[in-house]
DNA sequence: CGCCAGGGGAGCT
DNA sequence: AGCTCCCCTGGC
């Protein structure tokens, strides 16, 4: 077990702004992650946090997969005071962290996020899993699957996946797995690429497009100033920043704005009804 | 059954 | 850059 007394934290927020979709609520402040083959279960107690694992491993792996050392008080310091829009959407997320997620996992979520809802994902990505994925347990016994390789999914007909319910995303993802698992496409050095090297290169994937290219970069490169604009993200700026979102004042950090504005058009503005109410908790 | 939306993309011009 | 058409699944 490890403690923690975190700020700008926030395991709910986290895993309801949909940016890794193998993270799920597990009981009322628990949930549970699986990551790069790992398994891990987190319990929040206002802003102290217990992690399921020892010292040395959340040292090791997980602080750096939560972006524990990032300056999200700095980001949040940045907003501009007088747009009351971006202020309170970040207000609403501020315990919002963008992960440091594995390269591949991400580009295949995403691929697999497109014209799709977190639900069906989330599912995909779960079916996958449990077809493709390497059995592992986690430390109660309880078995869980990482996240097939590549090779594992490069072999499969282009159609396979379909009974995974990924339906015409099936030969994105057989493609694109056999351009990484051949050598064709390297993540090795896209990783060392700047972001807009980055983005060209992961345009040239099939399957992937402009959205999805940025929000790889985004949550698979941690490259900060990707904005991936989305049909919720696209209504809020063409309501709230008729002459633009002002990316020139947040140099650097657009991503997080964006999640702040993402979460906030998601578990908010689109359903008031279903957003949280303070004081009231969540049905699980 | 049809219709449509769900965190777009490919393939054109 | 903008346009059409398109892929599939689940909910109504």
């Amino acid at each position: 077990m490890t403690k923690r007394t975190i700020d700008h934290f926030n395991l709910a927020q986290i895993c309801e702004s949909g940016q890794c979709f193998r993270m799920t609520q597990r009981g009322e402040d628990t949930y549970c992650i699986i990551a790069a083959g790992r398994y891990l279960e987190a319990e929040q107690r206002g802003r102290e946090c217990v992690f399921s694992c020892g010292e040395e491993e959340f040292e090791d792996f997980w602080k750096a997969y939560f972006d524990l050392e990032g300056d999200y008080s700095f980001y949040l310091s940045q907003i501009n005071p007088n747009d009351s829009y971006l202020r309170n959407a970040a207000e609403f997320g501020e315990g919002i962290r963008i992960l440091r997620q594995d390269l591949w996992e991400v580009i295949a979520s995403f691929i697999i996020s497109q014209q799709n809802n977190i639900v069906r994902i989330r599912r995909c990505i779960a079916n996958i899993c449990e077809r493709y994925g390497e059995p592992k347990k986690n430390f109660r016994g309880e078995e869980y699957f990482a996240f097939p390789e590549p090779g594992a999914l490069s072999c499969l007909p282009e159609d396979a996946l379909k009974e995974c319910g990924l339906g015409y995303r099936s030969k994105y993802i057989v493609r694109t797995a056999g351009s990484i698992a051949d050598g064709e496409t390297d993540l090795g050095k896209i990783r060392r690429m700047t972001y807009r090297q980055a983005k060209a290169e992961l345009l040239k994937l099939f399957g992937v497009g402009e959205k999805v290219a940025d929000c790889i970069c985004l949550l698979g490169l941690h490259h900060m100033q990707a904005f991936p604009v989305d049909t919720h993200v696209r209504q809020a700026l063409e309501k709230y920043y008729k002459r633009g979102f002002p990316k020139r004042r947040y140099k650097g950090y657009e991503g997080i704005l964006q999640q702040y504005i993402f979460y906030w058009e998601l578990k908010h503005a689109r359903s008031p009804s279903e957003a949280p109410r303070p004081g009231r908790k969540q049905e699980v």
